[in-house]
DNA sequence: CTGCATCCTATAGGATACTG
DNA sequence: CAGTATCCTATAGGATGCAG
């Protein structure tokens, strides 16, 4: 029977261009934590701040606008004083849970790993 | 019945601190597609470098460093003239599976939707 | 062939202050 | 409250050349 290497060299080239076309979309430090941070439901632009400690501002408006652009999130202002503004995810980033709770579950996993990694090896300094 | 919002208050950061720990690890440009390259089975230096189209060797070489510390490649040399050195992964990197899966996939529709989308909106300039 | 040394640039991302 | 404006730095990543 033949191994699947055999025959993979294009689906090979094929998957790395598909990997990479949805890095160059979820690139960067925090499209992924962003809509994490929604999936309860949508948020103010402070309680976003607030639940991805340590964002900054400008950054996280600069990020919030190309998620628009992109498509997972929908930005709604209500003419309160002082304005309103709750962003909420759009269908279509819910087409993203696959990569979230892999990243999610592989996340936890690894931090698991590295705890029982430090037990082994004790202090060597 | 109580809806998942209600209580998911910690759960989603934690959520997002695992999410931010995989990317921690599996951040950058190359990370996913060299794991990617060598799903197939081991390659050499020059081999990976043709897969990824447009990496240059300094940058191949630090990524492939960073995976050998993080236990998702193993380098191996021959000692031919000129020496032999291939890259292979480890069952480790396997536990990447569901985060490459599930980003090729994505990417994979991603790229399908861009096209229906060009084919809807013609031209504006 | 493998890959390091050097140099270089763009940009991601942060700090801080300020506005409607 | 929801951002924008400015300024700043570290670093990712690329170009090129050379070495064992």
């Amino acid at each position: 029977m033949m191994k699947d290497r055999q025959h993979s060299s294009e689906a090979c080239l094929s998957s790395i261009n598909a990997v990479k076309d949805a890095l160059y979309v979820l690139n960067g430090k925090w499209k992924l934590p962003l809509i994490v941070s929604l999936i309860n439901g949508p948020k103010r632009f402070n309680e976003i701040q607030r639940s991805l400690s340590e964002i900054t501002p400008k950054v996280l408006s600069k990020e919030l606008r190309e998620m628009e652009l992109n498509g997972f999130v929908e930005r709604k202002v209500f003419d309160t004083f002082p304005v309103t503004v709750i962003y909420e995810l759009t269908d279509y980033s819910d087409t993203l849970g696959p990569i979230i709770d892999a990243l999610s579950l592989w996340g936890t996993q690894h931090r698991q790993r590295i705890v029982e990694m430090r037990k082994l090896e004790p202090v060597t300094t």
